[in-house]
DNA sequence: CCGCAGCCCCCCCAGTTCTGGGGGGCTGTC
DNA sequence: GACAGCCCCCCAGAACTGGGGGGGCTGCGG
């Protein structure tokens, strides 16, 4: 629809993306049409991946806590990545910090400027200045069953030129990132989804109130059934979802969606 | 930029929300930018309100429960709101379930034809019918924080009206949805006190298992300390979380992110 | 019409687990 | 030296588990 010059990669882009089949592939049709947006290099990160679904992630080299990193993708320079990977930067990163509590784009400079840093987090953004990595802005993507996942987007010019570049794009890097989202949540394999049940009206209101920390008397207060006859509904909740006890059923209910509490 | 004339109105209505000083002036904006993209109605709600910020929330007429609901903005039919309202079906509504696990906007056609919908499910989607409220689409919102609003649309003529309008702004909306939460994001006191909670490594380990539907000595099996200790720090995560039960944190945690089982 | 399935409701009970208090003590770090 | 994090212990009463046993209603296929 209305493709605008301007537009015609981004539309592109976002229509090639249903047809990807490797996270590489994505990684590449992202380049290019940041690229052709005017800006250098880019960071795809999962920052937490969305429960109920298989991410791939490993453990980078040299890290010295074990801790997880999930798939991403990047064109930054490469000695800078593993300097972060293997520093474990992913905690102490301001950028990473600021994704979890905003919803549109931010830039680096905002970040930077803000007088509340502590000293290792300055040293994440002084460090990746050295390594080139200086003007830049961060789309945090929120997406289903607590998934976050970021891109941020470096220039390669001066500041005047990634400001512009930045303030035209702006809503296509919306665009951009959540399509690039969801085309992971695509080829990611959702986990157990085999084994969906059905869950009765009364079995669901059961598991809603236990989840918001009611014992099954008070269940049954509010349903006006008894004590009983909520515990008996949990018990069948408990078989159906295969689990061992009904708290661990109102937790794999969440998980899978079953309930919003 | 890059105005397209159809897109005029969508701008404004973005520009515009930054002035806002009042949901209701959010909700008459909403209304007429809606309406020009060829929206009968809408409704926007707050199905989890984002941690650390005060949205109003109050507890609907009639409601059997008790159950707080969180402010939301409506065009749709008064009968049907405060049926819906005194009836719960926010427990039960198909939509904000499917909300939970999506990322991008969906048709209430698709959530209709799935065949796993109890009858209580379908009972909100028929009655919603009844009421004029038919064909109807919904942007999931996920925000920061874990909050999490929907933006739904409904058509007030044929379903290929719909259709076209939708498929036609399908993009618009998703923007549209963003910032609209971004403006009661902005309208929202921040209450930084009622925000995340620092747990510790260990509180973690203990939530963590717990999820997994260990009890707390087989916890302490797994983490090599007593039962008791596990009891120790799950009962500190309790109060930390402002909640009732071990169990109940363990659910809270998960929503929030603390941990991922 | 009957049988059968699904859903919903109620009851019992012995054994297990959790709750919500309390009391310690040991390491580190700021 | 204070404080955070972790670890251990005790107890009475409440809550849940995992079995079992009943009903009743609706709707469907034979």
């Amino acid at each position: 629809m209305s493709p605008l010059p301007s537009e015609n990669s981004v539309e592109s882009y976002v229509e090639a993306l249903s047809g990807a089949r490797s996270t590489a592939e994505i990684g590449a049709k992202l380049e290019s049409v940041l690229k052709g947006m005017g800006f250098k290099s880019f960071a795809y990160v999962h920052v937490r991946p969305p429960l109920g679904k298989k991410l791939r992630s490993f453990v980078p080299p040299g890290s010295r806590s074990g801790n997880q990193v999930h798939e991403f993708l990047s064109t930054l320079p490469g000695p800078w990545v593993d300097h972060y990977l293997s520093q474990d930067y992913g905690d102490l990163d301001p950028t990473l910090q600021a994704a979890v509590s905003r919803l549109m784009p931010f830039q680096w400079r905002e970040i930077g400027v803000r007088n509340d840093l502590s000293n290792g987090q300055r040293k994440v953004l002084n460090e990746a200045r050295d390594h080139g990595v200086k003007d830049g802005a961060t789309i945090p993507i929120h997406g289903p069953d607590s998934g976050l996942s970021t891109l941020s987007i470096v220039g390669g010019g001066g500041e005047r030129e990634f400001q512009d570049a930045y303030q035209r794009s702006y809503r296509d890097l919306v665009w951009l990132a959540i399509n690039t989202h969801e085309a992971f949540l695509n080829l990611a394999e959702s986990a157990p989804d085999l084994g969906r049940v059905r869950l009765t009206d009364r079995e669901r209101d059961c598991l809603v109130w236990t989840a918001r920390g009611k014992t099954a008397w008070e269940v049954g207060q509010i349903l006006s059934i008894s004590e009983e006859t909520v515990l008996f509904h949990l018990k069948n909740v408990t078989r159906k979802l295969g689990v061992f006890s009904k708290h661990h059923a109102v937790v794999k209910a969440v998980i899978q969606g079953y309930i919003v509490p």
